[in-house]
DNA sequence: CCTACTACGCTTTTT
DNA sequence: GCGTAGTAGG
């Protein structure tokens, strides 16, 4: 018995047919990662492939590793030396190595949309584009999918004609790209594109690399977009061994440049190519796959092919309707507790939605009752103002040719350099054609800087300072360092109380999660480096920080949801207007229609056992109160396999309302999700061994600045226990003990 | 140069 | 409803 007769005859057939391309058309729950790790497993052991001759191409970090360990339970060694990785990942190793031979800097710094989006703002401001009329979305968009495409500004300038308003992108393309180098930075777009350009250009590396990944695979092939296409297209065009795994069905990043017919023109791409297709479905109930067959039927561009399940039957459709969402997302927490209360765990459940802003009524509501639960997405921890922060200083003192970091953090906490300095600092670098951070090294030259030269000059001397101190700390002390001698925690501390709560959560959880990084580092025998951490944390995607092992209810958008499974799922916000959207429900693409029921098809393929739509005729957008109806995608279910609620629930408002007033704002901000600490887990208290304090609550505590004080609060942080002062005369204060050095007075 | 206030615009979805 | 950009006053 090998473990291959566990598959079905398609599934082996795709785990045997090795040589050249062949396409697997993998429909919702058909096995596809199945498909792929036992195909891996079967290339190194029945045909003796080097594992290093293997690539593996993911969408995310959290598949990647998923695969990974599949592999290796499968095979048991090896597996460590497959690159299984994301595009972008992908990307930036071989960038790492050899993008010095197109012109950049091996050591380029990576932009997120934030980057990206202060950067075009300056560009604007440069150019005297006027933003009122060219937002900086629509541009970075724009521009996007110019990349996307490949078209470098040279391109896409002569592809425009005389249309005016885009010649004004065209010269924002330009000087963004300029700006871009000059800051040895790429976007992500550019990780693509420079790999691309660089394979194009450099026949040896291409050779190499042709040479290296004899065998490619390529999971959820129907969202890659053109130059994602070329990129695999290119490594593969030598041994033509390239499988690519995906469902047209599932193809829901069009917004994002993803190109449908990569997939469906595949044998058209590749010459003797092989299809096969997977359609039994082992995931869900056989009514919430008819039903999502019946719902993705009504779409006209598609590959026809009919999944089928020998699963049972299963409950029906439930489906519910409430007055506001505030019912919708009452109905959904108690349905979720009355089920643990029968055995079910929080981690088998959860919750869908169209939009992120869905997600708070949800929140609000298990903060409430308790309901330990995790957000995906949102706005990214990555993003978070103090991380980011704190990073713009890590990046300041790695290297210093990140002129943004730089300009970022030049003022924060407050040191009195305002606009107009930064401004004739930075008229002086360009006149000089020197970086940011490099003109600040010589004050005296900057003509008119008066006064602010001595507060440059100590920001200058502060940075050395950390340069100096890095050489002798880790990464973590480096960190910790920066936060305590910036004043940036005071800062913090300044702040209304519970966004400070909020702020100093996300700054320990960072510094964790950099401490995660440096054992990760010991681990693998490699010395952990301010840049090889940056780099991680520039590529992470929200889905990332997900863990099933953890007993949580998740929250996320369908998007994020794509690839995943959970054994309940609700399908939040069903209404024409919310989902499909008000753009595509007002807008006459039929194609974008077409796009939404993929994702509603996707949304309801997630789920195994149980599937609950509901809808609420009533809810709070943007401020105002808009009426929906039901969405038609409910409507295209075929009535015997729903059952209504039993009941809808028309509750009683007026205790409701109240709970959404007053302390909305604040508790926002304070339970936000933090990404990977979003989970309100009821509070363990575990004390790490070999590390107490001594003093506790009660007693009298006294800081080299701030003098003596009472502990109010001692809290078990990440690594680190946070302590609540009140000082004498100067107020409560929040800490980290480990570097407050907070002295017990003895009485 | 900093802070506080007002007004506006925004929400689809994200590696 | 929320965050941010822009403005006025200190």
């Amino acid at each position: 018995m090998s473990i291959y007769d566990s598959l079905n005859q398609e599934q082996r057939e795709a785990v045997h047919h090795t040589e050249g391309p062949l396409l697997i058309l993998a429909g919702a729950g058909s096995g596809k990662t199945r498909v792929l790790t036992h195909r891996i497993a079967y290339l190194m052991e029945e045909q003796g492939v080097n594992p290093w001759n293997i690539l593996a191409i993911t969408f995310t970090n959290k598949a990647a590793g998923e695969m990974r360990d599949r592999v290796d339970h499968i095979v048991g060694m090896g597996s460590e030396s497959i690159w299984v990785s994301t595009f972008h990942s992908a990307c930036v190793r071989i960038l790492r190595r050899y993008i010095d031979r197109i012109g950049y800097d091996n050591n380029f710094t990576i932009y997120d949309m934030d980057d990206q989006k202060t950067l075009i703002k300056d560009v604007c401001k440069a150019l005297h584009i006027d933003t009122k009329i060219y937002k900086e979305r629509s541009i970075m968009h724009a521009i996007s999918s110019a990349k996307n495409e490949m078209l470098s500004p040279e391109r896409y300038e002569k592809s425009i004609g005389g249309d005016y308003s885009k010649q004004k992108i065209a010269d924002a393309y330009w000087e963004y790209e300029k700006q871009l180098k000059a800051n040895h930075a790429l976007d992500f777009d550019d990780l693509l594109l420079k790999t691309v350009q660089l394979l194009e250009t450099q026949p040896d590396v291409l050779d190499y690399y042709q040479d290296r990944f004899r065998y490619i695979m390529v999971d959820e092939y129907q969202d890659t977009n053109t130059v994602q296409f070329q990129f695999v297209r290119l490594l593969a065009d030598k041994y033509k061994n390239l499988c690519v795994v995906g469902d047209d069905d599932q193809s829901i990043y069009k917004f994002r440049g993803a190109n449908i017919k990569n997939i469906l023109n595949f044998e058209a791409h590749f010459a003797d190519s092989k299809v096969i297709k997977l359609e039994q479905n082992y995931r869900s109930s056989a009514h919430i796959l008819k039903g999502a067959n019946a719902v993705i039927r009504h779409n006209v561009g598609r590959k026809e092919k009919s999944l089928w399940t020998e699963n049972p039957e299963g409950e029906k459709i439930n489906v519910q309707s409430f007055d506001t969402g505030y019912d919708e997302a009452e109905f959904v927490a108690e349905d979720i507790e009355n089920q643990v209360r029968n055995g079910h765990s929080y981690n088998d459940f959860a919750i869908l939605y169209r939009t992120n802003a869905q997600s708070r009524l949800f929140e609000e509501r298990f903060v409430a009752e308790s309901i330990p639960y995790k957000i995906v997405g949102g706005i990214n921890f990555y993003a978070r103002k103090e991380i980011k922060d704190i990073l713009a200083y890590l990046k300041t003192v790695d290297s210093g040719q990140d002129d943004l970091a730089v300009r970022r953090i030049i003022n924060v906490p407050k040191r009195g350099i305002g606009l107009a300095t930064i401004g004739k600092v930075q008229d002086s670098a360009i006149e000089r054609e020197i970086g940011f951070y490099e003109a600040l090294g010589g004050t005296d030259l900057i003509p008119g800087i008066g006064r602010s030269a001595k507060k440059l000059d100590s920001f200058v001397a502060l940075i050395a300072y950390f340069k100096e101190q890095s050489k002798d700390l880790s990464i973590s002390d480096l960190t910790k360092e920066i936060i305590e001698k910036t004043g940036y925690l005071d800062e913090v501390n300044k702040e209304e109380q519970e966004v400070a709560e909020a702020r100093i959560e996300n700054i320990d959880e960072l510094l964790s999660k950099i401490a995660t990084y440096e054992e990760a580092c010991m681990d693998a025998d490699e010395p952990p480096t301010l840049r090889g951490l940056l780099e991680e944390v520039a590529l992470v995607a929200d889905i990332d920080g997900l863990d099933e092992n953890q007993d949580y209810v998740v929250l996320m958008t369908l998007h994020s949801a794509k690839g995943l499974e959970f054994p309940q799922v609700y399908l939040v916000g069903m209404e024409d207007g919310l989902f499909p959207s008000f753009m595509t429900v007002t807008g006459d693409d039929p194609e974008e229609m077409e796009e939404e029921r993929r994702l509603c098809y996707v949304g309801m393929t997630r789920a195994r056992e149980r599937l609950v739509l509901t809808c609420a005729t009533r809810r709070m957008v943007r401020g105002e109160i808009q009426h929906h109806r039901q969405s038609r995608f409910v409507g295209e279910i075929p009535e015997e396999l729903k059952e209504s609620g039993k009941g809808s629930r028309t509750m009683q408002k007026f205790n409701k309302v109240a709970e959404t007033n007053p302390r909305s704002r604040a508790r926002r901000v304070f339970h936000t999700p933090a990404y990977g600490g979003g989970q309100k887990v009821p509070q363990q208290f575990v004390v790490k061994s070999g590390q107490s304090l001594d003093y506790q609550v009660g007693d009298r505590v006294s800081h080299g600045k701030l003098g003596e004080g009472l502990v109010m609060e001692i809290i078990q942080g990440g690594r680190d226990y946070e302590v609540t002062v009140d000082f004498d005369g100067v107020g409560v204060k929040k800490m980290f003990s480990s570097f407050a050095k907070l002295v017990k007075i003895v009485l």
